[in-house]
DNA sequence: CTTTCTACTTACTTTATGTAAGTAATTATA
DNA sequence: TATAATTACTTACATAAAGTAAGTAGAAAG
């Protein structure tokens, strides 16, 4: 693998996106704030993968983890200000996936 | 792996999306037409890849192949509408970097 | 006649993803 | 009371995808 000549932070909103999932995680968070449970069976993830993807979305600042203490514990994820400035970005994927390809 | 209740195009388009070096490729292809070594060392991937993606890319319409009998032969890649149609995404990408990443 | 270039392919290693089961705390059901 | 279910995970292992390096074939250049 050469050094690449593309835009470095290109590369990067690019590397995140081509992880497999994350970008149908943020999607699904865009409808508001979810369980694990939720977000894991809205998209058909393993929980393997999602806890692991969470937790890197987090890191990037594009996730938030809270817990409620309550009885029994409530543990929601959502997206920060930086997560749903990916809203325009999703919109356009949406807007594409409707006009060139078939169900 | 449960069924997912996301739209399926969007997935669809999102699956494309998130194999590693198509949207790096579809993005230097925006530039206009290129050859195999351009684009490989434009973007750092590799050949065997290159060449994997790039006829995956040809099979779902996105990307022509053409040969120009010259000697020696030269092989252009470029954007057919359903690729080029892809730029306004491309360009979301771009903004959400510029604003949010860190080269 | 050996090296270089282009557009690949083949063989092999490493990393990522998928699958299944397990855990701990709590709650619901028989 | 015992058993099953729920939530938010983790662990262990199998399979698939990606990375690396070398090879190939045809032509041209030194």
């Amino acid at each position: 693998m050469n050094p690449s000549v593309i835009c470095p932070r290109f590369e990067k909103a690019m590397g995140l996106l081509s992880q497999r999932w994350t970008g149908l995680i943020i999607y699904q968070l865009l409808n508001g704030s979810q369980r694990f449970c939720t977000i894991e069976s809205s998209i058909g993830i393993s929980g393997r993968l999602l806890s692991e993807r969470l937790k890197e979305l987090e890191k990037q600042g594009i996730v938030i983890r809270e817990v409620f203490p309550e009885i029994p514990v409530r543990i929601e994820y959502s997206l920060t200000e930086k997560g749903r400035s990916l809203q325009p970005l999703m919109k356009e994927i949406e807007k594409w996936s409707q006009t060139w390809l078939e169900p």
